[in-house]
Order: structure tokens, then sequence, then C-alpha cells
DNA sequence: AGTTTATGATTAACGCCGTTAAGTTAGCTA
DNA sequence: TAGCTAACTTAACGGCGTTAATCATAAACT
């Protein structure tokens, strides 16, 4: 039974390539610019075989936008262990993670949460990673208001919030090059600070 | 004198009739499906007398961007004069004018502010409609600190952040439609008001 | 062992796209 | 009326995403 699993290793292997040699392009290039053409030349692989493993170019990136969320989560899990004590420095500090991904990486932030829908793909927010990395979000709101460092408020409402003021900044200032915005850390440390502050009692 | 007259003022018709025909047809199917051809089809040119009034799709595009910050500047100046007296009021409405805007406007919002730089265009933020609109938001943001309804901070980090949370909120509501927000008015609502009450004394 | 079948991969093509170079035509100027 | 100029078009280049048809080869079956 050893050949259809070295088979399907093969077929795993190609499949990681190719979204190797995509992330790595894209992150150089960014989006518009990375054709599956180009793609298919560094695999050294004619361009339909990419269609064997992804449906489109929506779909494949949509992937990568996966792996990406997939990351963030991680790191935002790592944290998470490391703070088990003050809520509020966790997500502080979690906000920040979250900008100084984004600005780590903006042209896997670009396609994951700037342009995001590359459309006709069957996304499902509910089953994706994503959805594991807002839930991060959430319960440290939820643990704030339960431990009476926030007023009295929604939750998904408040989570929500939070995040619309971090991607705000964070896209801002990955898409507006040509904006004059004073010192990065001091914008996003006075975003992060005026709605903690606006959320306490 | 009148021949030289009449001729710029055609060709004045035509980069006009170029630039509403462009815009209807963005507004209607979005920045990526439009096309140099599909434009020059419905005014019933050539694809190449498009060249003749504008470099390139990106210069296009971005002539309609200054229309839409036009727009939105406008709003705000009404708003402005509707409101002398309480400073605060004319913040909160003017952010929220903002996000209405870009709700209303979901195709002129994201090539405006979302996907923004079309690279290779000279654009240069200083001198443009953009400056204008956001200075609308600086000034309110120094009248608050000025009038003490605000304690004591950097107006223009202000500004900025302020300017980042409403660019968020209106972001994410337009470019992720498959996430589960809660009802859009709460969102903005909690957002805009989390805000101005971490920027309160 | 020879034949069929499935699978991975390719070639060729379709119909788009943005953009440029060369050509045409209509109307003003001298 | 001849020449010039500006508006506009035709034709083409190189690239794009994607599909249909084809090929090669390794596996499975008789």
């Amino acid at each position: 039974m050893g050949i259809q699993e070295r088979r399907t290793r093969q077929k795993e292997n190609l499949r990681q390539e190719i979204l190797d040699a995509a992330r790595e392009m894209f992150v150089e290039e960014g989006y518009d610019s990375v054709s599956m053409r180009k793609i298919a030349e560094r695999i050294e692989y004619s361009p339909t075989t990419i269609y064997l493993h992804f449906k489109d170019k929506a779909d494949l990136f949509n992937q990568l936008c996966e792996e990406t969320f997939a990351k963030l989560a991680e790191r935002l899990g790592a944290l998470q262990r490391r703070h088990t004590d003050d809520p509020l420095a966790y997500l502080r500090e979690g906000l920040r993670v979250y900008i100084d991904f984004g600005l780590k990486h903006p042209n896997h932030y670009t396609v994951a949460f700037i342009l995001h829908p590359q459309e006709s793909c069957d996304y499902n927010f509910e089953d994706s990673i994503g959805k594991r990395a807002f839930d991060y979000l959430r319960t440290a709101v939820m643990v704030c208001v339960e431990m009476k460092k926030f007023r009295h408020l929604d939750v998904d409402t408040t989570a929500q919030a939070l995040w619309a003021a971090v991607h705000g900044v964070t896209a801002l200032l990955i898409v507006h090059t040509d904006f004059p915005f004073v010192a990065k850390n001091r914008l996003i440390d006075h975003t992060i600070d005026t709605m903690i502050r606006g959320l306490q009692s």
C-alpha cells in the first residue's frame, strides 16, 4: 500500500512547492505582479500544472491567506500562554502584535486583510483559521469585561471595534505611503491607548 | 479666437465624458472589472483615445479618487458650517459622515482609500484634495483640544488615530463581507464612542 | 507479458488585458 | 489650394487567467 502513499506524498510536495514559490514571489512583488505563469516558471512546471492543485489564482492566494492567519494565531497563542495574570496588558500587547505582524509582512497582510475576498472562492469564515485568530481577541475582551477592567459593554461589538482600530492603523500605514504620518510607533500606541482608555470604567 | 476655445472645450467635454463613464462603470462593477477597452466602448471611441486625456489607467482612476475626495471634503465643509457651537458633536458627526460616505460609495472608497496608490502615478498628497478633507478632521481635533473637550494631546497623532479608526470600520465592513459583524450602526457608534471617550479628560 | 486504465503533466489555444507605434482623416492656416 | 496640425483609429505587442485536448508513463488487470 506504500505506492499510493508515495504518490499522494509527491503530489503534496509539489503543492507545497507551489505555495512556497507563490508566497515568496508575492512577498517580494505584491499581489498583482505575480502571475500564474511566473509561478510556474519559477518551479519549472507548466502553468497548467498549478491548476491540478488549486482551483484558480484566487484559490491559491486564499490558501496563503490561511497560512498567514495561522501564523498570526500562533503568535497570539504564544502571547496568551505568557500572560495569565494581567488581562489588560495581554490585550494591549495582542493588539500590538497584530499591527507589528501586518507591518512586518505587508504583502501577506494586504492579501489576507486588505484585499481579502478574492471573489468566487467558496471561503467559509466559520471554519477558517481567521476565526481562531479573532477568537483570541474576543476572549481577551471577555476576560477584561469579566474582571471589571472594562465597563459593562458588549463583547462582540467591542472586539470588532478593536479589530477595526488596529486594522485601520495597519492598513493606512501599509497603503498610504505618501501620507505624512507622525512616527509609526507614536501613532500605533496612541490608537491602542485611546481605544483601551475609552473602554475602561 | 473662438475656434481654439471651442476646440479645448470639446476636448474638455470628452475628458469629462470619459470620467463620467469610468466612474459609473466602476461604481457598478468594481475596479478590476473595468477595462480601458470597456470604457472606450461605452463612450463609443477607440481605446487609444483615452490615452490622449489620461496617462494610463492608474491616472484615470486617480482623477476619480480626487473627485471622491472632493465630494467628501464638500460634505464635511457643509457639516462644519452647520456646527459652530459644539466642537465635540461636530467631530463625532464628521466621523460618522466619513464612514457613511464610504459605505454608500464602496467602490469609490475602495479605489481612493483601500487600494489607493495605483503605482507609478506622480501623486502628491500635499497638493491633493485628500489633504483638504483630512484637514477638516485635524482642525476639528484642534478645536476640541483648545476648548478643553479633550485632554492635552498631540493634534496630528490624534487626528491620524481617529482616521485610522474610522477607516478601519469602513474598510472592514466593505471588504470582509463574510465576517459575522454585529449590526453595522452598533459597530460604527461603538468605535466612534470609544475613541472619543478615550480622548476626553 | 501484453493490454487497459488512470494520472501527472504538457501544448495549444481562446479571449481578455494595458499600452504603443504607425497611419488616417478632417479642418484650420497661410 | 497646399500644407499642417490635432483628433482619432487600426494594428499590433506582449502579457494575462484559464480551458480543452493531448501525451507519456507508471499501475492494475487478464
